[in-house]
Formats: C-alpha cells, structure tokens, sequence
RNA sequence: AGGGGAGUCGCCAAGCUGGUUAAGGCACCGGAUUUUGAUUCCGGCAUUCGAAGGUUCGAGUCCUUCCUCCCCUGCCA
C-alpha cells in the first residue's frame, strides 16, 4: 500500500488550491493568528499563542442525509490538504435547520468519515457542530442590527420574492427596511423569545438590494423556526440562515481556507462583506478566513443528488442506504470498496473548477489497483457446469496446491482437493467453439489450474432445451502441476475448478452498475428509466473449502472472476454470503 | 440591469511572471512475460491548446472580438 502522504511517483499532483495554500504559506498570512484552543470570537483567542495549526480546514455535512462518493472527494481534499500542510481538518456539522437534521445521520457521517481514514484529534477534540455557536451567532447578529447592518423585515415570503428582483432586474427596498435599530431590536428579541409564529419575520443583511449580485440583495440571515433542534433542543425559535452561519462558524473555528463547491462561489462577496463587518466590530479575529470553490464530483453510471437517493431508497428500488449497488459511501463500503481505492481514485481525479464527469471505470480500477494486492486469491465456481474425469482413479483423492497470491509467494499455498468429478464454468465449455476461444471443447485440451491437464472427450445435452448437463474428458496423469513433468503438454487455455467431492455452496451477489447509460435520464428526462435492470444478480455456487470460515468484510478475488468482499449482514457465521466488488478486467472480446 | 464561473487528446488534468520536441493518470492500440484471456513490463497515442484576428524574434500562456457549457431570483445547504 502506498502510504497516503507519499503521491504516485511521477504524478505531479499539484491543483490550484494547493497553490494557493503554499502561497499563504509562503507569505505567512494566517502565521499571527491565535488559538485559544477552542472555537469562539476575537477575545478568546487574542491572548492565546500562535496557532500551532499551519492552516486549518474543515468537512462541513449537514447531518440530513448519508454521505456519498461526491461527499468524499471534499473529504479527501480537506483532511487531505490539512495532513499534508501541517494542519488540522474540523469535522464539523452544519446543523443550522432543524427541521431537517436527525443524530441518526450524525453518527452515519462520523462513521463513514472514519471508515475513509481519517480522524478529527484525540477525544473529539476537532469535531465540531454549528449549533455551539448559536450564542455568538445571535450576539453578532445583534450587533449587526445596533450597527444599521441588519434589520428585520415583515413582508410575507412572496413579498421578499417579488422584492428581490431577477436576474434582468434589481430589487427594491422592502417597506421596512427602514426601520430604527430600536425597533429591529426589539422585534429580534420577540422572534428569539418564540413570540412570533415561523414566517412572519425575517432578519436581513443590509446591504444592496441593486446589487448586480442577488446574494448580496438583503440576504435573510435569521428565520424563525419554533421547531426542537436535535441537540439544542427548544432553547431557539430563530435558526440562522447558511449564507449568514458559515462564514461565523469557520471565523470562530480560526479556519484558514473554507472549501466548497462551485455553486457557493456567488455568495463569496458576501461571506466576505459579513466577517469583515463582524471582525471591523471586534467580534472576529484577523486574518479572516478565504472561501475557495472547487467543481464537484460527477460520475457517469450514477447519480448522486440526495434527491434521486432519497428517491431510490425511499421507492424501493434498491434495500437501502447501504445497498452495494448505492453510491453513498455505506452503500461502497458494503460492495468491497476500500477507503485506499477511494483516496487513490480522488487523486487522480484532482481538483479543479471545470465541470467535469468522470467515467465510472476510473472509480473500478482504482479499487482493482488496491484491490490485486491486498485480496488472497480463491477459487469459485459461480455457473456450475459438472465436468467428469472418466480415466480418473476410482476413489482417488489427489491434493493440489494453490497460490494465496501469484506474485507474493509468501503468502503461502492452500491445498485443495481433486477427484473424478469437479465443477467448472459453464461459459468455460462450448460445443462449437467460436473463434479465438480457447477453453474446454471437444477435442481440446485444457489445464484444470493447480491440477491436471484435461482432453475433452465429449458432453451430454438436453436435446430438447439444449442445456450442457455434463462434460467428459480424461486427463493426463503426468501433468499434475508443480511436478517435473508439468510443463511437458502445453495448452492455450487454464480453467479454474472446484472440487464436487469438497466444496461449499455459497450465495453470492453479482453487483454491477446502477445504470446503464452513462448520464441517467438524459434520454427520457427521467433517470429511473434507465436504472440496470441486472445491477445485481444472486447466484448459488460452488467455492473451495477454506472460505467457509471467511469473516465479514474480509475480502478475496475469486480467480478470473473478479474481487468479493463478505457481506457484513448476510452472512451466517460458516456460511459467508458474498458480495462481488468489481470484476477482473476482460481483454477478451471474442463472441461470447 | 444582469452577475459569477469554465473551456488543453475519448475521460480527468499539469502547464507559475510568454522562451527547448504541450507533464501525468485513466482509456485505447501494439508487443513481451504469465498455470487468472488478470497482474506486471516495454512501446505508441494533442504540429496543437473553444474560434477568429492581433502584439511579439517567440503565445496554451498577453490584447480584441466571438462561440459553447455551468451556476445564481429558498424564510435549503
């Protein structure tokens, strides 16, 4: 394994946020900056040393929903940049709607942040939650307000709307907009008191509602919401709004570079207007904190709006937020892929600000990079075609040995047994051979891997369906791999096998992508149409011996067939139930 | 009265203040090794940087004009 610090040789893996990183760095803008050692304003920290933090990010989910590969590319780019950089990455939590946000998700993200590889300090120290900052949140808002910054308007919904303007024209001021601080205090503490129902006031920014920039028109910064908070519980009845909370909680958190995606970059202006007004009035260290946006994630084969996953689990047409088939991180981790293969994958992805779609192989052969050198070799048969030895010894039991890896020899061999009838592939027989195939047909001969060489001498059919029951062929006795005489046949084609007399049937699910067009919907205008029909596919097979004891999540390649992983909720313990990751790649394009 | 972004090989993506033959990865195509048609290994793969003009000894990098795509009109984040 590649340790995550040290980039693939000859990649250069710089990015524009890198620079922009190691230029503060280099011009020791954040160097002054205090820490207090916890989150809090200007005055807690002004006294206190030097950050020890060179530069401090953050990883900021709202805890309503499940995390998903698109989740984890900030992940990665976050507490990525922070270890690289001498940082510290906040694992924070956006939980300023409370209408929205449950502790079931909150532990979900934890757990999926972790399970990714990386951690927030000892004890929680960096885990953070916006809702801790209320109280200064509100303070500064007062502040605000006392400043002529902020007022509280009292149009309707829709009156805000048509106030706002559009895109061709500016806004105009709303009729309250004038009212004194007096008064804008007053009817602030009424909404905190809970004395106003949801809707009927609004706190705004004062700003300028002919701004080219509709983000910077008045933007509401408080509502009223006489909902319970998951973890403040019924202590507030206005929630601030993300636009106004954000900025104040990476201020607070003395976070250096803020990233986010693409869409936040128009209400950059004013998350620099708000922390310079609150830092102008004391309220917020300096140097203040740069938001830099960054294009996200997009995978062809998927989607990845919370919308459509919402949407998929909610109608059933997947088991879940953690069905293999799911694109959340739960859902990856279910199917075998690991955390290395996903950072590895975000890597050569890189970060930039051109919208982009990347093709669902990259993500596959990512996982098979990892995936070849850490998965012990095994062999399973999952279409069973019975493939009888009729020169075989009566009885005769003959113990051959196989490799746990073909280039890592000391990872040691496993026996497995062979008798006078094994299992092999269905599709590793044809009765008429097309061209270029050169598997089991009559006539040919074939090596049974780690056994004997085989001769086909004939097959039984199903005349009226034409279904193979069962092939014949006979081997020969001096090509028993490992021996002297081994290599003295030489044939095209080697075919795995298992044992009939000494196998265990396992059920195992063959997974494959969710869709089966690379942009979901984009025929019909409606992505379920094109969910894959066969995206997952339960077969019963036949497996050597020695998985039968195979502990959940422990994963293997099956040989020639691909990487499985043992599923974590399916499995009995002696009867491991399988999950396919990704198949081995197939340079074979012969018809099939 | 609109504003903000982005366009470099099939998919990503370097290319810093203009200066040797436009990195690298994935894909693809050859060939070698292989008891996984896997892996590994070697080799190939943009006279060209959205387009057109211009400046310059020299431009993906500077200037002008144009084209295409994405985002913004929640009391969501």
């Amino acid at each position: 394994m590649n340790d995550p610090k040290t980039p693939p040789e000859g990649a250069h893996l710089t990015n524009f946020i890198r620079q922009h990183v190691e230029r503060d760095l280099a011009e020791g803008k954040y160097a002054q900056r205090r820490w207090g050692g916890a989150p809090g304003p200007a005055a807690t920290h002004v006294s206190a040393p030097l950050d020890p933090a060179r530069i401090r990010t953050r990883f900021p989910p709202e805890p309503n929903g499940y995390l998903h590969i698109g989740h984890a590319k900030s992940i990665c780019l976050n507490f990525g940049l922070a270890e690289d950089f001498a940082g510290v990455c906040h694992m924070r939590f956006d939980d300023t709607n409370p209408e929205k946000e449950e502790q079931e998700y909150v532990d979900a993200i934890l757990d999926s942040v972790r399970w990714l590889g990386y951690h927030w300090g000892a004890n929680d120290q960096n885990l953070y939650h916006a809702s801790d900052y209320f109280d200064w949140m509100h303070d500064f808002a007062v502040k605000l307000i006392e400043h002529g910054d902020a007022y509280v308007d009292s149009q309707t919904a829709e009156e805000l709307r048509a106030t706002r303007g559009n895109l061709n024209e500016h806004g105009i001021d709303s009729p309250y907009r004038a009212r004194s601080v007096a008064e804008n205090l007053a009817l602030f503490t009424e909404m905190r008191e809970g004395k106003h129902a949801d809707g009927t006031h609004v706190l705004r920014a004062k700003i300028d509602m002919k701004s080219p920039n509709i983000n910077m028109r008045d933007p509401a910064i408080y509502r009223i919401k006489n909902a319970e908070h998951h973890r403040t519980g019924d202590k507030w009845h206005i929630y601030p709004m993300y636009t106004y909370a954000h900025p104040i909680e990476d201020a607070l958190e003395n976070i250096t570079h803020s990233l986010c995606t693409l869409e936040f970059e128009d209400q950059r202006p004013f998350y620099d207007w708000l922390l310079d007004k609150i830092a102008s009035l004391g309220g917020l260290q300096r140097p203040l904190p740069q938001q830099i946006e960054f294009s996200r994630l997009n995978l062809t084969y998927t989607v990845m709006s919370k919308r459509f996953l919402i949407q998929l689990v909610k109608e059933g047409h997947v088991e879940g937020w953690d069905d293999p088939r799911m694109p959340t991180i739960v859902g990856v981790r279910k199917r075998g892929y690991t955390p290395e293969g996903l950072r590895l994958f975000m890597e050569r992805v890189g970060v930039s600000k051109s919208d982009s779609v990347i093709e669902y192989s990259l993500l596959e052969d990512a996982q098979r990079e990892v995936l070849n050198e850490i998965a012990p070799r095994r062999i399973a048969v999952l279409d069973p075609l019975k493939l009888v030895i009729d020169n075989w010894p009566q009885g005769h039991v003959e113990e051959c040995f196989a490799p746990n890896h073909p280039q890592k020899a000391d990872w040691g061999k496993r026996p497995i047994s062979m008798t006078g009838e094994v299992w092999i592939e269905r599709e590793d027989f044809m009765e008429v051979p097309s061209k270029g195939y050169f598997r089991l047909f009559p006539g040919n001969t074939v090596r049974l891997k780690y056994g004997f060489v085989v001769r086909c001498t004939g097959f039984s059919k199903d005349e009226k369906t034409g279904e193979i029951l069962e092939v014949h062929c006979d081997y020969l006795p001096e090509t028993k791999s490992g021996t002297p005489g081994a290599e003295g046949v030489k044939v095209k084609g080697t075919i795995h096998w298992v044992d009939a007399a000494n196998s265990c049937e396992s059920v195992i699910a063959l997974y494959d992508r969710l869709f089966k067009v690379p942009n979901p919907g984009k025929a019909t205008g409606n992505y379920l149409d094109d969910i894959n029909p066969t995206a997952k596919t339960l077969v019963r097979g036949y497996l050597e011996r020695s998985v039968t004891s195979a502990k959940p999540d422990e994963r293997f390649q099956f040989e020639r067939h691909g990487y499985f992983i043992v599923d974590r909720t399916h499995s009995k313990p002696n009867e491991p139930n399988f999950n396919r990751t990704v198949t081995l790649r197939d340079s074979w394009t012969a018809a099939k």
